[in-house]
DNA sequence: TTAGAAATTGACTGTATAGTCATTTTTTTA
DNA sequence: TAAAAAAATGACTATACAGTCAATTTCTAA
């Protein structure tokens, strides 16, 4: 009966996922609020009501949980942020729709940006390098558009890269500071800021008089 | 003879604070190296090349000797900023300043920015909240200028504290980008993009056909 | 219905290290 | 130079918590 040992397998892969699911759930809030370190396993056991032996079947580490909530969540992040920027046309759509992507993620999903951002994380193995890493791509696409737009005259000729890069870090800067203080302006306004700024500075014209100053 | 006395609590004091600044210097590398977690007392016992008991005698708790290392260096990067932007004379040059102060404090303390910005910190006291306050005066100043400058029409009607903000952003995210990954241009090429890039932003001209998308 | 498999449990262990304090060393002073 | 004060020491303690595993409960299937 090889369908019926399939389908056995099957089940048991599936309530194997929901299980770990569950614990990433939890996992993810008890992060989120504690920190990497003060974060304890029987706390993420309780949440979840599971016993923490239990954890340790499906997880071999408290780092290994950590890892699981970060990845999970980073994936998403990921596919999302791409899906909209293949979506956009030119490239200032393109960066309106990156901001736009994390603004949104951001807001569903406090808790993982929390963790990303706040979070004094302390994982030696998903360091904030590694996550650097996870969303790599993102800005990759948008560095080719960019590199497109230049060539098309549309934006200003700026290193496309660093640009892509100084996108991101415009955005990310806008949400940890929305995480961190009470926010007096809405998502909306600060992403609509961030946008209207980088347009305004992606503006093709004559190269400003600026120099180097100190 | 009281003169003799106060000379004496004097010494001590003056013995006391090199002891703790010892303490401090070797806590920094520590700190930077491992994390707040990783890191032990032994170990900055050992740096400093004193026994843990001693350390115990000139602070209270690890917890301790971290804020005394970040505020050490946070109120020295805050009077340079804020120096520094006092010399300057507009709001493009204050916020050159800003940029520039923040790139040559960096460069000059690799220890300490990793601590703050790529550190899985941990301490429950000093938070990156705490650190944000601490760095708020500057871009108050900032943002003072950028009012006045707005008033006078030389720079684009942006909300000025957003936009001070943002500039505190976009230098913290391209510090926190040289730090994690291995630069391809030099400091001084991505501080002068930052620079421009504001610049040109800041541009007084008729408002883009920029909309809010998605 | 029940035997056996699978999943779950939580009391327990081992370890790492923050923080202590009786003892030793160094400095002061008379 | 010796007695007293101050500073430094590091072996020791107390604790917290990650990770284990024998015992128990729940599920499966014949």
């Amino acid at each position: 009966m090889p369908e019926a040992v399939q389908s056995a397998k099957t089940k048991k892969q599936i309530v194997s996922e929901f299980r770990q699911s569950e614990i990433i759930t939890a996992a993810r809030r008890v992060f989120a609020e504690k920190g990497y370190i003060a974060a304890t396993v029987d706390e993420i056991a309780a949440l979840a009501t599971l016993a923490k032996g239990t954890i340790y079947v499906y997880f071999e580490s408290k780092e290994q949980i950590y890892n699981a909530v970060l990845e999970d969540d980073l994936e998403a992040l990921r596919a999302l942020t791409l899906e909209k920027i293949a979506a956009a046309g030119t490239a200032r759509e393109k960066i309106s729709a990156y901001v736009n992507a994390r603004f949104k993620y951001c807001e569903e999903r406090r808790d993982f940006f929390r963790i990303m951002y706040i979070e004094p994380s302390g994982s030696p193995v998903l360091s904030k390098a590694k996550a650097r890493e996870w969303l790599r791509e993102p800005v990759r696409q948008l560095t080719v558009a960019i590199e497109s737009a230049i060539a098309q005259k549309l934006i200003r000729p700026w290193p496309a890269e660093i640009l892509a890069w100084t996108v991101a870090d415009l955005t990310t800067g806008a949400l940890q500071r929305r995480l961190v203080t009470t926010p007096a302006t809405t998502a909306r306004e600060d992403a609509d800021f961030l946008i209207n700024f980088i347009n305004a500075a992606l503006h093709p014209r004559q190269v400003e008089h600026a120099h180097a100053e100190n």
